[in-house]
DNA sequence: TAGATTGTTAATCGATTAACAATC
DNA sequence: TAGATTGTTAATCGATTAACAATC
């Protein structure tokens, strides 16, 4: 697993392919070839190959790569084998169809914290979570070994919370917000942001 | 405006410059340069100038852009210069929140009607809108000439809802469920998938 | 005018795709 | 063995960046 520089591109792409893994293994398939991949995907045989090998010989030549084995590595890869902590900020309607993701948890990336500043929410439950005020914050980061933490704040507030986030010592942030937010060149930052998915699909309306 | 071939990369950052240009409005800044532009969005001020010159002249050499004309011209770009109806289908938490997005109606794209299939929802009010049975699909979407659908039902029923929305006459198609779903050619798709985003960024961590 | 900044062409960079030897 | 498919190198394609004449 040495990283000669894997692009962006390659990261993005790693999830859909673990997705439809996981969707073949479910249909008792074993075996599948880049080929097969591509087609149902909409992605270049040599473009899944050549992603896959960044990381490893995960395949065998002339029979294609094996479900199980392949789900596995890019799990690793991923690092969706091992538990991470994750912490939600703003338990809006957002917030809270997040936190109800049940496919986070299945790969142990589960949302383990919910915060919000307004006192009336604070105590209420969430599925099996309480709100917590943001006094809170550092020591619960720091009690549950938090690594991420997910911004969905209005914009105004959003950096502020980033601010706090880094400093209670979370390793990651996505930023639901829409705003650029500056955070240290440490944190991993990525910013998904809802307004401008449907502006950019109004453009190609007629 | 003629069009020689735009990239969706150039497309989608449309919408960032609309935002940032929203912002120097509200602060009283008439003009800006390519230069300070990037400089806040952390964006090569040749790649702005190059976006926007596709769409034409827009800039004043020496002094630079501007911004209410720009504003105004990225809108008509985007198509927000004019109404374009959009229906949601699935009123969970996902909907609820995107429905409550003000920005949408801000920018004459707006929500206008909501759909869910499950019968105890029915009649209930998001803020102004009551949700509809689907059963009403296709007469909402022609009486209120609707263009776009966004889908936040689970991922089971997406490729199903997407099925209506297209017989319905939608021309473009927002979907949060994480799957891959399929349309004719004719239709606009575009996936917002929340779940790779968060197992992209584990990547990162470390 | 002198300084600034655009629009655009040319150069660079990186990502995607094609091709094929290796080999199951 | 013959057919299939990988891993990888080379070719292609497209997007980003640099450079600069035009001009405000």
């Amino acid at each position: 697993m040495k990283t000669p520089k894997i692009s962006e591109a390659v990261v993005r792409r790693l999830p859909v392919y673990l997705r439809y893994l996981q969707y073949l293994n479910e249909s008792s398939i074993r075996t599948v070839s880049s080929q097969e991949m591509g087609q149902t995907l909409g992605i270049n045989p040599a473009q899944i190959r050549k992603d896959l090998a960044y990381f490893g010989d995960f395949g065998r030549k002339g029979i294609g790569y094996e479900v199980p084995y392949l789900i596995e590595k890019i799990k690793q890869i991923l690092k969706l084998d091992r538990t991470i902590q994750v912490a939600l900020v703003g338990a809006g309607h957002l917030g809270i169809a997040l936190s109800n993701y049940n496919r986070f948890t299945r790969e142990k990336l589960s949302i383990v914290a919910l915060f919000d500043q307004d006192p009336n929410k604070i105590g209420c439950k969430i599925g099996l979570l309480p709100i917590q005020p943001m006094s809170e914050l550092n020591a619960t980061v720091s009690r549950l070994d938090i690594q991420i933490g997910i911004i969905t704040v209005p914009a105004p507030e959003a950096q502020r919370v980033a601010d706090r986030l880094v400093a209670a010592g979370v390793r990651g942030i996505l930023n639901f917000a829409p705003v650029k937010i500056k955070v240290p060149d440490e944190i991993s930052l990525r910013t998904a942001d809802l307004t401008t998915e449907l502006q950019a699909l109004a453009y190609y309306i007629d």
